[in-house]
DNA sequence: ACCGTACTACGATGGCTATCGTACGAAGCA
DNA sequence: TGCTTCGTACGATAGCCATCGTAGTACGGT
């Protein structure tokens, strides 16, 4: 291999920009509702952001067990990430996952907890009320 | 023509069940959170929600100027329908329409007033705040 | 230098969906 | 009995998307 190639979507690099690669995020004015709505609209995702919600801090993609292989997991989380739902960084080899809780409270007050009070709701429901 | 019929999806019936023709609509129990954020996920369904919100009862399809033909406008409120988000019911020629606003607040309280205010919100910021 | 773990990029695939155009059905009216 | 208005059904199409498998990169440890 000749030069050390960091490749993306045809782009062609000679080195990164940092010691960890970086991983692009909207801004907190480029974050559509529409688009959060696509990304949690899927049933995986809003698992995801469920468990996120209730794990607290940041969890790593390997936290999470789900019935997909790990390539279309990656897919979940680069939606979420690219509609601005989660913040994601490199830790180690890890990556790491957080809820963008105040950008999305700052933007849409409300909608969050909703949400998810609403998913919480839907799951009680679905296991048969009490 | 032979007998009249009244052909749904490859259903074939000699009378309809009533003088209109009536619309298969979610009981609330089988309203999926993942359906109404699908539904909702749509500039062109998210709009029409939220003018149905704004017009308070209820309004016929045709009241609507969707930049979109009248065959995608049928299309976009059958998936609200079936969604459960929005009730339809014919009279006479017309189709009216209306936002299921008991039924969803009943299952996820506060969601599609959280969902309506970040839609306003959103718009409010287009057009450069104030 | 080597290995293992964590995650990615790419290509393929099948399914869904937003859109259109055309032809038609139902209701009301002249 | 027509004519008009409102909305539907159907077929086609193009684009998106959830999923997979394979091959590969990045980082940390041995």
């Amino acid at each position: 291999m000749d030069p050390p190639k960091y490749r993306r979507k045809g782009a062609l690099v000679t080195s990164p920009a940092v010691s960890s690669r970086d991983l692009p995020h909207p801004e907190v004015a480029e974050i559509r509702l529409e688009s959060v709505l696509h990304a949690l609209a899927d049933p995986m995702r809003l698992r995801i952001v469920r468990e996120l919600a209730a794990g607290g801090g940041e969890l790593s993609c390997s936290y999470f067990d789900l019935p997909v292989t790990k390539s279309t997991t990656t897919h979940h989380f680069r939606v979420l990430r690219e509609s601005g739902v989660i913040r994601q960084v490199y830790r180690g080899t890890a990556k790491m996952n957080g809820l963008r809780r105040d950008d999305l409270d700052g933007l849409f007050p409300g909608l969050l907890g909703a949400l998810l009070d609403a998913a919480a709701r839907q799951t009680a429901r679905d296991l048969g009320d009490g």
